[in-house]
DNA sequence: TTTCTTTGTGCAAACGTTTGCATAAAAAAT
DNA sequence: ATTTTTTATGCAAACGTTTGCACAAAGAAA
């Protein structure tokens, strides 16, 4: 029962008297093998109980089907469900996909690069980390003829497909909700970086305030690492700052959550003193009392339409495609934390 | 700039009048090599901007550096999480992980397996899908000699390392908490599948019950898929059967939220008229209005713990190990949902 | 000086596939 | 019956490494 040994192609053909070349054409469909042999090679196959392998395939073909998703982290609902929408695709195709997770380190994404670039994947789909400000690594990628496509994270320096969503249209929206709901001061919770999602939603922000007649206050604009922590320290921050705004829209849903729990402390009634709105959709935003208004980013749709792009970049081969951006609309959803008027 | 044609250490050979022999051990650090070479071989390949194959190296050591992960689903925070120790580990000690999803489907799991195999994994860690009830997959693993650990769905019927938490101990506890509170109805949401956790946790409610003189009702025990859903309608039931329990403790966090929903909207007090644990700290558990009673498993540890196990069953190549189950304790994280006694 | 070690490198085979080219046998066309 | 086409298979090279064995050169020991 116990494989004895590793068994080949070379033992399928032994035993069959035939050879190696056929059992491969018979095992990949090859339409040139006479039905009789494929079927005799598949039987055998299955007697031998050979297990074929895709190292000796791969090296041979040039080709892994293996591609490589790097995200800054798994362990954040919006990332786990793009990957399983990336996996949803891939997997049709026969794909696989390796999963490297940077922990928004730039050293660890360079790394990673590397090494997948070693693993020899057929392609790579990223989302660039957080203090990611040299993308010479990502040209390397491109360099070396690998599609690549970036989703949420993307950026302007490099030259390739990326599908996001329209986080200046999304925040326009919120800020827009706000003020129908009656809030005048709005303040917002931003981070640091230079990722062009953040920079997208404080235009939204600065642009939806003007074109209401809402005069911009510098002083309501808070930069964090918008974790729970961090929105906990912005919310101090407006405490310190003296009169309370009447609403504030964290560019993430965390952000949002360290306000709330801050002003719940401080017995701040939310949304009639305080309106809040978060960005994501984490799945505990409708968990939450009240339950937080947010942005859905249609992280499914995302990683699926991602690797279709990705797949559809891999056929063409050479370099005769021209990099896409597809910008997703995302979805308002209004929930009790923003309803100040019932 | 652009690599004309892939680099390999022939062309690193080539460009210093020596062998691809010489130049594979330079790179390998052989020590039979002079620091001379040594150095020149490490210029000439940064130069040619050589990017090792690790494909070819793969299929001549037999070794692919990848080891594969097979969770029922990675955007579940608890996997996640896992999944991340797991690679905290891997990544140190040089190894890539390939992440598979079987969203608990048989089928997909068998399949999963078998993708893995031919991808010539150095190993497979696994959490089993729900629905698995025949192993001979996971014994073909165990028959092609890789080394395989279970973690958090594990089963009796492998001869395998496992690592998991004291679903029993954990379980007791908290009925044991609910009891000291002052409950006497406690009803136990769990699931019809044969997974251990779900025996363990339902043996934990048992036992604590009877080891405090309460009687064990059969109609308080409801079984559901134990997702949001199945919680709501494990309530709803419970609406049905007439006199309302004083405590659930359900066996999942996403159940009791499901429980927590209806209970709010038919305005059930929480925890006064009936209290409310779950089980498995998703992060969500700590947002909701009550903040909910819940068993954190330790996540983080388990990825950590389990892929220590694995790469120490690795090293010890052959058959000489004995499979080894550990178990953690988990922590039991009180919050108000229980609280009855302010 | 001769013999024995040590050091650094080369040779060639191997890992398990796939595939272009060649070819024998069978079938079809003449 | 001969030529042409089709069909099914075999041969051998290639993918890019790694490594056991051999061996020349240099150094150490005799």
């Amino acid at each position: 029962m116990a494989t004895k040994t590793k068994i080949t192609i070379q033992d399928i053909a032994e035993k069959l008297n035939i050879t190696a070349s056929t059992v491969s054409r018979a095992l990949n469909n090859n339409p040139r093998i006479s039905e009789e042999t494929r079927k005799a090679v598949l039987k055998a196959a299955k007697q031998l109980n050979y297990q074929p392998n895709n190292i000796a395939a791969a090296l041979r073909n040039g080709k892994s089907h293996i591609i490589g998703v790097i995200v800054p982290t798994a362990d954040r609902t919006f990332f786990a469900s793009v990957v399983r929408g990336i996996e949803e695709i891939a997997n049709k195709l026969n794909y696989k996909v390796i999963i490297c997770q940077t922990y928004d380190s730039y050293e660890k994404e360079v790394q990673t690069i590397d090494a997948l670039l070693s693993a020899r994947v057929d392609g790579i789909i990223a989302s660039i980390g957080k203090n990611t400000e040299n993308f010479s690594h990502y040209k390397k990628v491109l360099a070396s003829g690998l599609p690549l496509v970036l989703f949420d994270r993307t950026t302007d320096q490099l030259d390739v497909s990326q599908v996001g969503i329209n986080d200046y249209l999304a925040s326009y929206k919120i800020v827009e909700h706000l003020i129908k709901e009656g809030c005048t001061r709005i303040a917002h919770f931003t981070s640091p970086k230079k990722i062009s999602i953040f920079r997208e939603r404080l235009r939204g922000y600065t642009d939806a305030l003007q074109d209401n007649g809402i005069p911009f206050d510098e002083n309501l604009v808070i930069s964090s690492n918008l974790q729970l922590e961090g929105g906990r320290q912005s919310m101090e921050k407006l405490f310190e700052a003296g009169e309370l705004p009447d609403a504030i829209f964290s560019a993430s849903d965390y952000g949002a959550m360290g306000a709330m729990q801050v002003l719940k402390e401080r017995g701040v009634a939310i949304p009639d003193r305080v309106a809040l709105a978060g960005f994501s959709n984490e799945p505990f935003t409708s968990f939450t009392d009240p339950p937080l208004t947010t942005v859905d980013q249609l992280s499914l749709t995302m990683g699926n339409i991602t690797a279709e792009l990705f797949f559809e970049q891999f056929k063409l081969k050479d370099k005769k495609f021209v990099p896409q951006r597809t910008v997703l609309m995302p979805e308002i959803i209004i929930r009790k934390s923003s309803l100040k008027k019932g």
